[in-house]
DNA sequence: GTTATTTTTGCAACTCCGTTGCAATCATGC
DNA sequence: GCATGATTGCAACGGAGTTGCAAAAATAAC
């Protein structure tokens, strides 16, 4: 588990601290997109809110993981899988659901984001197709 | 111009107020989603923003205008254009974009939504399509 | 293994935005 | 024009993003 991690950030060049490979740790177990202050509740306060929110900042600018967003409010970030490294070039497509009851944030990996075409003008950078509604975990 | 926004607000059974009518006024002009923030510089800091949030607020609960989301940190809201009462009921499928460089969100009328089916389980509710990447305005 | 160097961390601090309570002000119906 | 209820502005608080700086830790060099 904690070998995963480590060999992550070797390969990203990043250096082996506590903080980074729990961050890791946690973003492997559980595949869904995670904001700073849930990792603050879910690692017990091991760590200060300025440093996770770094380490989630390295991460991101080294690409390990990529920004999610949705209608919470807080920046989430998820690991990117497989699917970003495929073919040519890392793209970060997919289709993510937010669950207003739990809230939690998931990748959709079983649909493909629908390709469309803008009006002339416009220069595209990333697509992002959030659905918002109840997750399966939540529905009694 | 203003009377269009008075005549909206009557029909939204909504007081007239010097903010509200100022607001609409704005968003009508102005078609797209506007911050709580931006409309406090915009309206020249004539209203507190206290009262700028509840303007969108109480116009976000009566249907006259909807959340949209995009990465920029700060809930932003559209009117309702005729799209959003079409046919049977009242939906906000909008294709939007979001500019990085100026920071507006326009709705992408000419494109709609695609339609995609979710794996078993997940009950959607609202859909998001967000676009990030440089708009027409700010192509050099 | 010890030391030097560079990175990372924790703390303090600040800003911005969302949100609520409350008293004063305003819009509307009579 | 007055009464009533809604709306506003102010004060205030919490959460999240962000930066600077000194202490601590991780790697590199010996």
């Amino acid at each position: 588990m904690s070998a995963r991690a480590q060999e992550l950030l070797k390969d990203y060049q990043l250096r082996l601290t506590d903080c980074r490979i729990d961050v890791l740790d946690f973003l492997l177990v559980n595949q869904r997109a995670v904001s700073q202050p849930e990792l603050e509740q879910q690692l017990s306060d091991r760590f200060d809110r300025v440093t996770l929110y770094r380490t989630l900042n390295t991460f991101n600018e080294k690409g390990l993981i990529h920004e999610v967003t949705d209608t919470s409010g807080t920046m989430k970030f998820a690991l990117c899988g497989e699917a970003c490294h495929g073919s040519d070039h890392h793209h970060h497509e997919h289709v993510h659901f937010h669950c207003t009851q739990c809230n939690q944030t998931v990748c959709i990996n079983e649909v493909d984001v629908p390709h469309l075409s803008l009006p002339t003008g416009f220069k595209p950078q990333k697509f992002s197709f959030i659905i918002e509604g109840i997750c399966q975990s939540c529905q009694q």
